[in-house]
DNA sequence: GATGATTTGTACGTATGTATA
DNA sequence: ATATACATACGTACAAATCAT
């Protein structure tokens, strides 16, 4: 059977949902049935209630008192709030990464940058993609802070579903890579203010990407 | 009875719990026992466990699988990573609210400021630290971003039981109200990168204090 | 190392508040 | 506006795992 990952119900029930809202199976806006999703997962209601908290705290749900949880209805107003927030925190991640990264993870970041080049050239959307997660996830870790690196993190999540369609625009795939290449250069100089500057124009660019696609999907029907 | 504030038992729990927690009265380490929480609250297990939930994602308690919860332990590795990611947060607030705070928010800023420079030169210790997080509170505000303000208040909790006597430290309280005066300077003038940088130094230089504190306190610090 | 005690994890039942007819 | 239906909040019971002996 499955009992591979978290080792509670309710640790691999939240697991499973915030897949499953980050991979847009379960959309923005869409209503959380206890009941439902106890059946639909074969558990009890108790661990899908407790996830469902969980996945409150950390903002991908939004739980109201006895009127139930829905998946986190995010307004343009907040969606702009999280991206300039991710900015920020990745800018900052992208300083202290300079200052303190060790000359190993250096090596790495540019070794993962220079295959990020391999596939934009090759122009594969998906994988560009999973290696972004890689080139961020580097960075945060070079900032060597648990904390920043964990909130980067779940801002990442929670903006991954409005983020996901970005690297199919044409070009993006080429203009990312070259955003980073600045990034990169500028954390393996030991640059701080520069690398700061980068990572803050690059997100603000990722922003406008998103913003663009958002405003040509959109459209189809939301609730009124 | 108590039917006061959060509407229900779970809310209230996890406020009344969080409150123990950072005023002092549940230390650090201090093992969280489900059933003794929900005889002393006078409620049964559920709403306990789902407080506990909740805390332990925002980082207060710490919950291990069929292992119980404790009030979170904070090593001094992670103390250090918190102080500097509060600084990092802080000063990007900073930052934000010299560039887009309004003229009432500046003019409220300002006669926060002027305020407490009466209550240091009175040396109220009490009511400066509790003028202080209202202080830091504008600044966040002022930075007009919920999700970055949100995050700093967040840290600033999950701080304040390893911050709060360093206002008793003699002369901290004038010290701590000439670093504002750098601060609110800059981000009345308008001048982000000054006020980033001022309450950088103002964060770090809390820090200071408070290792200072610590190590006179704990006798030891470091653990093997 | 095995056994008993304690505590957590999960299931289920009931009452109350919310939404709808 | 009242009544009805339903989902949630909470309580309670049992199972399983950890710990203490």
């Amino acid at each position: 059977m499955d009992e591979a990952p978290g080792r509670t119900r309710t640790e691999r029930l939240a697991a499973e949902i915030a897949e499953a809202i980050v991979t847009g199976t379960l959309a923005p806006g869409h209503r959380l049935d206890e009941q439902a999703l106890a059946d639909q997962y074969g558990v009890s209601r108790t661990p899908v209630r407790e996830a469902l908290r969980q996945l409150g705290t950390s903002g991908l749900v939004e739980v109201r008192p006895r009127r139930g949880a829905v998946v986190a209805q995010v307004t343009p107003e907040q969606l702009a709030e999280l991206f300039v927030a991710m900015g920020e925190v990745e800018a900052t991640c992208a300083r202290l990464a300079a200052q303190s990264m060790s000359p190993l993870e250096r090596r790495r970041l540019d070794a993962l940058h220079e295959a990020m080049g391999e596939l934009a050239r090759a122009g594969d959307p998906a994988a560009y993609a999973e290696a972004n997660t890689a080139f961020h996830g580097a960075i945060y870790a070079g900032a060597h802070n648990a904390v920043l690196s964990d909130f980067a993190l779940s801002l990442r999540r929670r903006l991954q579903p409005y983020r996901e369609a970005q690297f199919r625009q044409a070009g993006r795939l080429a203009r990312s890579h070259a955003e980073h290449a600045t990034v990169v250069a500028a954390i393996l100089g030991g640059q701080a203010a520069q690398a700061h500057a980068a990572m803050l124009r690059h997100v603000t660019l990722v922003e406008s990407a998103v913003e663009g696609l958002l405003g040509r999907e959109r459209g189809t029907g939301r609730r009124g």
